[in-house]
RNA sequence: GGGCCUAUAGCUCAGCUCGGUUAGAGCGCUUCCCUGAUAAGGAAGAGGUCGAUGGUUCAAGUCCAUCUAGGCCCA
């Protein structure tokens, strides 16, 4: 027997019980290890950093993660899922400085950086917690006990060998570059790290004047400047050249009594209405070698202060003349440097001036802006000065505005291996398509060299030993270190600072040799774990083997230059191949008024009280199947509680209704049915639609498309409950065993479909249907296999039938709405005209009539003279057979005599119109025929379908309308007083009208059958309850 | 400045791959119906220049180009 299923439910109370469930029955355990042996489907587990909380946006791509390897499980696949934690990294650091009230690194060493290490390990134990518990709610199934960290030994070991064997291939090298450099954190950053840190700011912008001191100029136009323009004023201190485009043409122009050198093309840029006089045009060439004077006489830089020539300079902006501070920008060092021009860089790694410089000394480099704007505004020097809105790059923890910075880093040569990356990712498919070669094809194809090393404490030291003469050693393991260093250092914590105390005596020449202070950028760590998290090459060579690369990963859409960069440029530099194959990359989620969530504008939604609110389910159904997932989204409560609403409750009724009246009749599944080709079309329909939900569902998530798989279930679900169930209660109600049994079927299928989805719901539904009915069912849903669809069952014509029977009923609910009858009088008739009409079977004619409460359903050919018949051309069809005479045509057929054009059309196959005095020839197929009936009929039609229903009311219907209403009073009191679905009753009944008299009189054994009345006479009582109807009749009734 | 995405009803979104003449759904609103799933269900109504312009075509929400606005990412 089923378990009984209230019609209510409480949701999240319901998933906490399944929770304990899946725990008490070890049920996750079970659902990998009964599938070992089987075919492997790898999922890489991309790993959150385990700093902060979690928030609704590590739901969505947990909910990904989920889904994809439970239906492969489901599917027949081994799908391990070994979880995993991002442990190193500035994030972690920041929090503890935080924490510990530091502010910066001065006082990460004087506290000592084994302690501070130690702190940090603790934070992301810590954070760990949170995440594993947000991932047991939400039914993020993964195995948080083999969890890989990336601060374990083992998992260390592992990226330095991968790090040895890039150093060996010559690929990891040191080098001096202007790069992103975070002054508070003391570290550069690499390019996907700067990805992550754009942010909107208003800057100053200046327009300087440089006044020209040497050259054919100064003679020329005493007085003349060059026009400078620059949004980052306090480079100015650090000015050493101006530089501009060769191939432009300047001019020397006077405006309000001053004369300015400036890119011709900019003038109104920078004058704008003011009266400019342009008194000579001259090549950027000709500028070459001009001197002039400094805006800042501040630090000492020698043989400086010309105009240099340089490609990259634009006329797009400014004023065509680009200020040159070769320590705080890429292109101005490589072009200073080709000119022979000092690099000075008056700021210190702390991001303030040195105490030494007047003016600016000991502040920080963007608070020197307002100082030296204002300066240079004393001095008459600023020519404009304007706000500047502009994306700048921030760190993308700490949010301080970055330098570019000329500092020594270490590189992976990523760039050398640009190909093979480029002819990885064709190899990659990419969910959403856009993504290969839009904004990821886009970012490799502009790939630059990894900055890979962090002047930092909390992250995998960079394995490479120095010795005074610069040999360098790669490490790969604390064995080989053990060697090289010539004692045991095999179970060291391979952390700084005890990794800094192993020296080794270098390979090369003998001498002693200390390891580089450098840390590695965490990202490298991450994109290390298809081998890292199984210890490979120091363990588990086979596994990993078999699971590299992986079918399946998955991030939101930032992650295209963090995570899915790492993955794919280290397993390539390693291995030469992608670590992955398939990769879904989510749009972000967004706030009820599409704003980015966030702390600042505290519009962030807390998963576990969302999912305590409306249920994980209806967080995961909406993740997956509302919206497209490659587009942001936005998520609220109202939508959410929309999808319990629409899809999870409608489910869950439908199963309510089944375990009633199964229980009710004692039924149960093994009772057997008939055979499915004797059972009602209608079952046959609904079981039909089971086995193509079961294929197309399959398809979809094959395919990687949760959404398309979603609005399939929730079709069904829909024709399930608001068809099948509707059209068939009375079968139930009746205990039939067909109806019982098409119901169990079309239920598990649907369950099983549905439980990659929502894990939880069909749980239940699996507990208190299947489960207990079927001694070989397994004990959970998610110990079950994919349904299998068999094609023979799925009957198309049938489901084409269904789908028409359905229009016309809804057009005849239509029809009847327009009319003031009540759809509880039955009518006597209902006239339709449809194509393939004709050929609907008996049964499903009936369903009609049935829904439309008529006694006849007919077609309306049949009534010649009722009717009115319009054509319409069929554009389609004439479209392609007549081309451009197609309107004439189209005309033609509409200005016709529609009824002669058809009964020609039906009696010849074909017919003739006239165009421009030719004949064309018009079939059947190029006209669309409605028919609809004249007078004296409720109405309705669509383009090709039309229902009339004759609303004639004779006595016979009048008493069956009444006999309709007095069955509804009677279940209504039914229903107020409390009685169950089946009680039976006594019924009295008093009434002087000898019309209701006519009517029990008639209609008495049915009003009896429908209201399970065991009596039904006409006598006064005085007690029992009192029926309310508008009926002048008195009835009460009593359970018997 | 570059790349990508988005723009359809008051709101949230389908439809666009593959062009076809009445553009759909849900929510919300109004009216009505049904009631043995009932704190459900159904029907109707109001609500659309399918972001703009131009092009291709017999025919454009759909294809092409340009533009505008918003978003994301990069310079």
């Amino acid at each position: 027997m089923y378990k009984a299923v209230p019609a209510q439910i409480d949701l999240p109370a319901m998933e906490h019980q399944i929770l304990h469930l899946w725990d008490r029955e070890s049920v996750f355990e079970r659902s990998v290890t009964q599938a070992q042996g089987r075919p492997l489907w790898t999922f890489y587990e991309g790993p959150p950093t385990a700093n902060g909380t979690p928030g609704a946006h590590h739901v969505e791509a947990r909910v990904f993660k989920d889904i994809f390897p439970r239906y492969r499980t489901m599917k027949g696949y081994f799908v391990p899922r070994q979880a995993g934690w991002d442990c190193h990294g500035l994030p972690v650091e920041l929090a503890v400085e935080r924490e510990l009230g530091f502010s910066g690194k001065q006082d990460i060493e004087e506290y000592g950086i084994a302690e501070f290490n130690a702190k940090c390990r603790e934070s992301v134990l810590r954070h760990v917690d949170e995440f594993t518990a947000m991932s047991e709610r939400m039914g993020f199934w993964v195995d948080t006990d083999t969890a890989y960290w990336t601060m374990n030994p083992d998992y260390i070991e592992s990226v330095w060998w991968s790090l040895k064997t890039i150093f060996d291939r010559g690929l990891l090298v040191q080098d001096h570059r202007v790069a992103p450099y975070c002054p508070r954190c003391g570290t550069g950053l690499s390019d996907h790290e700067l990805a992550q840190g754009y942010e909107t700011v208003v800057d100053p912008s200046v327009y300087v004047q440089f006044p020209v001191a040497s050259g054919p100029l100064a003679e020329k136009y005493p007085g003349v400047s060059l026009l400078v323009w620059t949004t980052t004023p306090w480079t100015l201190v650090a000015n050493t050249a101006v530089a501009v485009k060769p191939d432009a043409t300047y001019a020397v122009v006077r405006s309000d009594g001053h004369q300015f050198i400036v890119a011709e093309e900019l003038i109104a840029h920078v004058f704008g209405e003011a009266d400019v006089e342009i008194l000579e045009r001259l090549p950027g060439t000709e500028l070459e070698r001009t001197g002039y004077h400094r805006p800042f006489d501040l630090v000492d830089i020698p043989d400086a202060h010309f105009v240099i020539l340089a490609d990259y300079v634009t006329t797009d902006d400014g004023t065509g003349l680009v200020h040159q501070a070769p320590a705080f920008g890429a292109d101005d060092l490589q072009t200073c440097r080709a000119y022979g021009l000092p690099v000075v860089n008056p700021i210190a790694a702390n991001g303030h001036f040195d105490d030494s410089i007047p003016l600016v000394g000991g502040q920080f480099f963007k608070k020197a802006d307002e100082t030296l704007t204002h300066d240079l505004k004393t001095r008459g020097l600023l020519f404009r000065r304007d706000p500047y809105e502009h994306s700048y790059p921030h760190c993308w923890r700490c949010h301080t505005p970055l330098m570019y910075y000329a500092q020594p880093s270490w590189y992976v040569k990523t760039t050398a291996k640009k190909d093979e990356l480029l002819e990885q990712n064709e190899a990659t498919n990419w969910y959403p398509p856009t993504i290969k070669w839009g904004r990821y094809g886009d970012w490799l194809t502009n790939n630059v060299d990894w900055a890979l090393s962090r002047n930092r404490y909390w992250g995998t030291p960079l394995p490479i030993w120095r010795c005074p003469d610069d040999h360098l050693t790669a490490v790969g393991s604390l064995a080989e270190l053990s060697k090289l260093a010539g004692s045991d250092v095999s179970s060291l914590d391979p952390h700084r600072p005890f990794v800094d105390e192993v020296t080794i005596s270098c390979p090369t020449c003998g001498q002693q040799a200390g390891r580089v202070p450098e840390v590695i950028d965490c990202w490298y760590d991450s994109g290390a774990m298809p081998f890292a998290a199984l210890g490979y090459p120091h363990r588990n060579e086979d596994a990993f083997h078999e699971r590299y690369p992986a079918d399946f990963i998955c991030e939101a859409i930032d992650q295209t230059r963090g995570w899915f960069y790492s993955l794919m440029a280290i397993g390539t530099l390693v291995f030469d191949q992608s670590s992955y194959k398939n990769v879904v990359c989510l749009g972000h989620i967004l706030d009820e008024d599409g704003r980015k969530m966030s702390k600042h504008l505290g519009n962030v939604l807390e998963p576990i009280p969302l999912m305590d609110d409306h249920g994980a389910d209806a967080v995961r159904w909406f993740m997956l199947a509302s919206g497209s997932p490659w587009q942001a989204r936005r998520v609220g409560h109202a939508a959410i509680a929309d999808v319990v609403r629409r899809t999870l409750l409608t489910y869950w009724n439908t199963v309510s209704f089944q375990s009633l009246y199964a229980r009710t009749a004692q039924w149960q599944p093994s009772d057997g049915a008939p055979d499915l080709h004797t059972r009602p079309l209608i079952d046959q329909w609904l079981i039909s639609e089971a086995h193509r939900l079961a294929r197309d569902v399959d398809d979809a998530l094959e395919n990687f498309d949760t959404q398309r798989g979603g609005r399939i279930l929730a079709a069904f679900v829909d024709d399930l409950s608001n068809w099948y169930v509707r059209r068939s209660r009375r079968r139930f109600w009746d205990g039939d065993p067909a109806a019982l049994a098409t119901l169990h079927e079309a239920l598990r299928i649907v369950t099983l479909c549905m439980a990659p989805y929502t894990p939880f719901i069909t749980e239940r539904v699996w507990q208190d249907l299947f489960r207990p009915t079927d001694d070989t069912a397994p004990d959970s849903v998610h110990l079950a296999s994919w349904p299998t669809s068999d094609p023979l069952i799925i009957n198309d014509d049938l489901g084409e039938q269904m789908a028409l029977v359905r229009r016309v009923v809804e057009l005849g609910r239509a029809a009847r709405a327009s009319s003031s009858v009540r759809t509880r009088q039955p009518l006597s008739r209902a006239l339709v005209s449809a194509p393939g009409w004709s050929e609907l079977p008996d049964q499903l004619v009936a369903e009609v009539a049935e829904e439309l409460n008529v006694r006849s359903v007919d077609p309306l050919g049949e009534e010649a003279g009722l009717v009115d018949v319009s054509v319409k051309p069929n554009f389609r069809e004439l479209g392609s057979r007549f081309g451009k005479a197609t309107p004439g045509i189209a005309r033609a057929i509409s200005e016709a005599d529609p009824t002669t054009l058809v009964d020609t059309i039906r009696s010849r196959g074909q017919a003739t119109v006239m165009v421009d005095s030719a004949e064309v020839e018009v079939l059947p197929a190029d006209v669309i025929i409605a028919e609809s009936p004249r007078e004296g009929w409720a109405v309705a039609s669509d383009s090709e379908d039309s229902v009339a229903i004759d609303l004639h009311i004779d006595e016979d219907l009048r008493r069956a309308g009444l006999a309709r209403e007095i069955v509804r009073s009677i279940q209504e009191t039914r229903k107020g007083a409390g009685l169950d679905i089946t009680d039976r009753i006594n019924v009295s009944w008093t009434s002087a009208d000898p019309d209701i008299a006519a009517v029990f009189d008639v209609h008495g054994s049915e009003i009896s059958g429908e209201v399970l009345a065991i009596s039904l006479v006409s006598v006064h009582q005085a007690d029992g309850f009192l029926v309310t109807t508008d009926l002048p009749v008195e009835i009460r009734l009593q359970r018997a």
